[in-house]
DNA sequence: GTCTATACGAGGATAGAC
DNA sequence: GTCTATCCTCGTATAGAC
């Protein structure tokens, strides 16, 4: 955005300068990119052609295509992993717990509607080695240990917590590797708005606390 | 497996003439290859240094590397395809129909674990676009239809069918998108061995159930 | 049918001018 | 900081011998 303000004021003069404009861009168009190819075929040609700018900026900022990578996810990822850190589980009633544990979760992915996708290729191919201290593994401990609580008080169904918190994440985030390939609701509302993700976030919710309650 | 048989019966002479028995070994390279990186990303490299034939084979049977992918879709899609045009479930009462329809859709990718990441790729990457009659489309509203009618007959929650329906899909398959990366159950045990898959249906089967059944 | 060798294009990465 | 031009590796696809 900034770049664009620079862009008119300069007209004339193509090389605008501005470090941190130039990196937000090319990390945006990036994230695009990743999220639909992944690291291996995700092409940088098909980043600087989004962006505008020179392709060698690309290396110029983030010394290779591994290193923009790794940037992105960073980015993309830290939202994920800050709102989990802040929440606090441990002294609520495991319904509840699970509860807010999932509208955290829908509501980061709502918000960021690529990161499943980044998320999933990265662990298909190349098997989630890039995640360092992985913010998608603490995540899911975090999920299982809600529902091993709520089966030792008996609030939940006999349920294997392992298992279970696989399934519910696929509950939460299959949603989005649809996005891109549905496209189109039969009503013809596009999966990505604001009213579908809004509700999408209830309907998981709804499914998942009916299918751990216990009877 | 033939091609082997022959190997062994003809070990002077490396070059071994079964058309059937290569383009089937191509085929499975070809399998996992895609599974694991989608269609661009694919290395034919890497598929026939996988099978031990010459690469260029590869495109005296397929033509090019699009024409193998198609191939391998193909395949790898008729199983779920056969198999849920066999199913009728209209006679059947919507929980029942239901559970029916989960036991095949599990049993058909427990067989062929790379279905889903197969989908998934060409889901993400390409669109959908090399399904032309969609077996997974056909599939997805079978799976519509069972929850209008369970909706309508009141023994489903009040449900949108349409969001429910890939929710409980990502239920189902998202487990397979994890087993290449998590690897290891904290007991040791592998999430593709037959024990654990057997346990993922049950559990999935289980949470879905009790999460559209009407309280 | 199968192999080896190679042509050719795409794409990652760098050099150097501005 | 940004661009253009270029290098060079890798990967698809083909040619031609056996």
């Amino acid at each position: 955005m900034a770049r664009q303000i620079k862009a008119e004021k300069n007209l004339n003069s193509r090389q605008i300068r501005d470090a941190e404009a130039t990196q937000a861009v090319i990390l945006a168009a990036a994230e695009e990119e990743f999220a639909k190819h992944g690291l291996t075929s995700a092409r940088t040609e098909a980043i600087a052609k989004k962006t505008g700018v020179a392709k060698s900026m690309i290396y110029y900022y983030f010394k290779d295509k591994e290193g923009l990578y790794q940037a992105v996810l960073e980015r993309s990822h830290s939202d994920l992993l800050q709102t989990s850190q802040q929440l606090d589980l441990d002294h609520l009633s495991p319904e509840a717990a699970l509860e807010k544990f999932l509208t955290a979760l829908l509501d980061c992915v709502s918000r960021n509607p690529k990161l499943p996708l980044i998320m999933f290729h990265e662990a298909v191919q190349n098997q989630g080695k890039y995640y360092k201290r992985s913010s998608s593994l603490s995540i899911d401990t975090k999920l299982v240990k809600i529902l091993e609580r709520g089966v030792a008080t008996g609030v939940f169904r006999k349920l294997d917590p392992f298992q279970s918190a696989i399934n519910i994440m696929g509950t939460c985030l299959f949603y989005f590797v649809g996005a891109g390939n549905i496209q189109q609701h039969p009503q013809g509302k596009r999966l990505l708005s604001k009213a579908m993700l809004e509700q999408h976030a209830q309907e998981a919710i709804a499914l998942i606390l009916a299918g751990v309650r216990n009877p």
